[in-house]
DNA sequence: ATACGAGCTCAACTATGGTCGAGGTCAAGC
DNA sequence: GCTTGACCTCGACCATAGTTGAGCTCGTAT
C-alpha cells in the first residue's frame, strides 16, 4: 500500500513533495483543480504531472490569486499531462499582469489618500476616496455632505 | 420616531447620510466601532460625530484596512466626541504606509516571478515563490526537488 | 489476534464582512 | 381597529481557504 509505481504517487508522497496538507489536497480535488484515480481500498493514486498542478496552485497562493482564478487557468491547460513549458510561460505571464493590476490599484489609492490627508473634509459626496462611484449623489439635496471632520475645531476655529 | 434632536440620528439619517446598510451598522457596533444610545424604544440614536467614524471605516474598507485594524486605531481615538484634524492625519498617514508596504510586497513578487516566467522549473525546493522559507529543506535526500517543468518536453528534448 | 499506520468520508468549525429573513415592537395615519 | 413604516433581535447563510475530529477501512507487522 505505501509503493506506488514510477509515475503514480500515493496522497502521502504528494504531501512529502509539496508540503501541502491531505486536507487542502482533499479541498482542491473537491473544487476540481487536482485529480487521482483511486486504487482497491478508495485511496488516491496521483499522476506524477499533478504534482506540476499543486506547484502551480503554492505559486498562485504565494501571488495571493485566489482559487477561482486558478480554476480558470486549469481548464485551458490539459487534464491529462503535464502543461508544456509555453503554458507556463503564458500563465505566469497573466498573473504577473495581475499583480501589476494589483499594484496599480494600490498606486492609485496612495495619490488619493495623499490628497484626503491634506484635506480632510471626508466628504460623502466630494470625497473620491469615500464616495468613488457618486453613489449618495442621486438622493437630492439633502444633508448628505459631512461637516468639517472636526466638529470641535469648526467650533473653536469658526464657530 | 423621525424627528431626532440637532446632534442625535436615527439609524435612518444614518444610513442616509454614510450609504452603510443597517444590517452593517449593526455589525460595526457588535465589533465595537461604532456605538449608539437607545431611546424608549430601544432604537439606536447615533451622536453625530459617529459619522467621522463611520466614515472612517468606509475608508478603510476602501482601502483594503481589515476592521480589526479599524478596532486599533479608533482605541487611540476618543469616544465621546469627533476626532481631531490631528487624528484624521495620524491615522491617514499609517494607513498610507501600510498600502506602501502592500505595494512593495507586490514589487517583491512581480521580481521572483518574473525571474521564475524565465527558469519555470518549479522546484518545491529551489523556487523562491514556491518555497520562500525552505520549508521543504530539513527532510532529508529524498525526491523533494521536482523535476523540469514538463515531462513530455524532458523526454522529447532529452530522454 | 491485535495494534499500527495510512488513508478514507463527512460534518462541523475557524476568520472576515457582512446579508437576509422571521417574528416582534412601536407610533402615526385613516 | 388596522395597516404601514421604521426599527429591533436573533439565527442562518454567502464566499474563501482550508483545518479538525470522529469513525471507518485497509494492509502489514508482531
Amino acid at each position: 500500500m505505501h509503493a506506488s509505481p514510477d509515475d503514480h504517487l500515493t496522497i502521502g508522497e504528494v504531501i512529502r513533495r509539496t508540503g501541502v496538507s491531505a486536507s487542502a489536497l482533499h479541498f482542491y480535488e473537491r473544487k476540481g483543480l487536482i485529480y487521482a484515480e483511486r486504487n482497491g481500498c478508495d485511496q488516491r493514486i496521483f499522476a506524477r504531472h499533478m504534482i506540476r498542478r499543486i506547484s502551480l496552485i503554492i505559486m498562485a497562493k504565494r501571488l495571493g490569486i485566489p482559487l477561482s482564478d486558478v480554476a480558470k487557468v486549469f481548464a485551458t491547460l490539459p487534464f491529462d499531462h503535464a502543461p508544456t513549458h509555453a503554458d507556463w510561460q503564458r500563465v505566469s505571464r497573466a498573473w504577473k499582469k495581475e499583480l501589476e493590476e494589483r499594484r496599480r490599484a494600490i498606486e492609485n489609492l496612495e495619490n488619493e489618500l495623499t490628497g484626503c490627508i491634506g484635506c480632510g473634509c471626508l466628504s460623502m459626496k466630494a470625497c473620491l476616496l469615500l464616495n468613488p462611484d457618486d453613489t449618495l449623489q442621486g438622493r437630492g439635496p439633502g444633508p448628505v455632505r459631512l461637516q468639517e471632520f472636526s466638529d470641535s475645531r469648526s467650533r473653536r476655529t469658526r464657530g
